[in-house]
DNA sequence: GTCCTGATCCTCT
DNA sequence: GAGGATCAGGACG
């Protein structure tokens, strides 16, 4: 199978505005990257939103060092080390200056299937999980900053997804818990939960 | 400086 | 279902 990725990567204009439609549509959405070891591809399945002025928001206290690249134009990639062991990967949305992001939470895997089984080291769950999906599409802190609509690592625009979106509150969060800012396709085997 | 917490996942029981 | 792995940021003093 062949994609024209050089046609239907998402311009940055797609992620300046509001951070939950953005979160929404990018749904159905294509997660690429052509590394040295091969391309992978997987399909968004599920997300959530961070906001300005939410206190689960890595930005909701003001910028640090860490989190700068969340402030900064929006279609770069903010990838963060969590727990000690992980890392989760973040889409950069709204106006420069604005603190907002996109969690991917899991991908339905598309292209580079055996790759993402070695990166893993298992056959199943490739992408249904923040820090799983990272793993399994070989993406690293060298990714935090990086330039989503341009280079090796972008995301294109999919088919519109068949599926319903489902609106929840998000996972793993204790402020901020009660905001119906995940959003997940309707009876998709990938998402990481239901 | 020290302490604590965390947008997680894996391996047991 | 529970606990461990493992470390950077942020809050405090």
């Amino acid at each position: 199978m062949e994609y024209c990725l050089y046609k239907k990567v998402l311009p940055r204009s797609f992620y300046a505005g509001d951070t939950v439609t953005v979160a929404r549509e990018l749904l159905g959405a294509l997660l690429v990257h052509e590394s040295s070891s091969g391309l992978t591809v997987g399909r968004i399945v599920e997300a959530e939103a961070y906001l300005q002025g939410d206190p689960a928001c890595h930005a909701s206290r003001g910028m640090t060092r860490r989190n700068r690249v969340m402030f900064g134009p929006p279609g770069h990639a903010y990838v963060y080390f969590v727990y000690g062991m992980y890392y989760c990967f973040n889409v950069v949305t709204a106006a420069e200056g604005i603190g907002e992001a996109v969690l991917i939470r899991a991908l339905e895997p598309l292209e580079g299937i055996p790759l993402m089984c070695s990166r893993r080291r298992r056959r199943t769950e490739l992408c249904s999980g923040p820090a799983r999906l990272v793993q399994a599409m070989g993406i690293g802190k060298e990714h935090n900053g990086a330039d989503l609509t341009a280079g090796s690592l972008v995301v294109c625009a999919g088919e519109p997804p068949a599926e319903e979106i489902v609106t929840s509150t998000r996972v793993g969060i204790r402020a901020g818990a009660d905001l119906p800012l995940r959003f997940y396709l309707s009876g998709n085997n990938f998402v990481s939960r239901k």
